[in-house]
DNA sequence: TCAATTGCGTTATGCTATAACGTGTGCGAT
DNA sequence: ATCGCACACGTTATAGCATAACGCAATTGA
């Protein structure tokens, strides 16, 4: 999907997510963006939509929280799956990719005749840092 | 984990997840356990936690409901990870282990020194039935 | 006996997400 | 040109999901 202009409110959201070091809630966005003028959940939301629909964000389903994608120069829908690596003590997220792994969840699916449409890997522990 | 004995509500819970033809929210166990007494969501919530914690029950994070474990005679934890593929129309659930898919997001996650504590695999789409 | 643990019940509250309504703007087709 | 349509936006209200904080009762083990 190539991504259209954004508009005041999506760039507005964007721009948040993509200053921030850890995933943000939609509340917490609505709280940062109240100086520009934001004063319904409802604003957030559906610039997340859009942004989320153009693949430049992220939601990450287990903790409720957004986070600006991290190789947003490649279209992430051509290399399938996207998983996550979520740090509970810090916050932070690390996004990466891997074939073997789209390959063998979308072999299994197949032989079960189901069609995939959305997918969450996601998985919370500790990094490197904070494991320590 | 060995599952020691349900209490009262750990058990009525955990029937009304099992008979379920398909994941339910808290809330709508809550509804279903009325006639047994329950009153308030916490009840709910505090046998979840039980039952989580003991492997019976699973969480599906994208849709914030909860299944009876699929394989409840094998000990989950053993097997590693967890995946689900969620039907969006009729909302069954079918459940898959895959140990090629835990070793090499494993390994992933080993070399960026990140600890695994819980994880998330699920997929959304059509099953069999519903594609057609 | 006392302290610690666990389960339970209740009230209140907080966080997450969407419904439903109306406004304005741009743009193409008739 | 103007009508209809699609889309972004703003607002209020509400729905749905989850937990905090209090207190009580039963159990267990030192």
């Amino acid at each position: 999907m190539t991504t259209p202009m954004l508009t005041k409110n999506q760039s507005l959201v964007f721009d948040v997510l993509t200053k921030a070091e850890a995933p943000l809630s939609a509340y917490t966005i609505l709280d940062k963006l109240r100086d520009q003028g934001f004063r319904a959940p409802l604003q957030v939301y559906r610039a997340l939509d859009k942004l989320l629909e153009y693949g430049v964000v992220h939601r990450l389903e287990s903790i409720n929280s957004f986070v600006a994608c991290a190789h947003p120069h490649e279209d992430c829908h051509s290399h399938g799956l996207v998983a996550f690596a979520i740090c509970e003590s810090c916050g932070q997220v690390m996004e990466f990719h891997d074939h073997e792994v789209d390959h063998r969840l979308m072999d299994w699916l197949k032989s079960q005749k189901f069609k995939a449409e959305k997918s969450t890997i996601e998985i919370r522990g500790h990094c490197a840092k904070c494991a320590a």
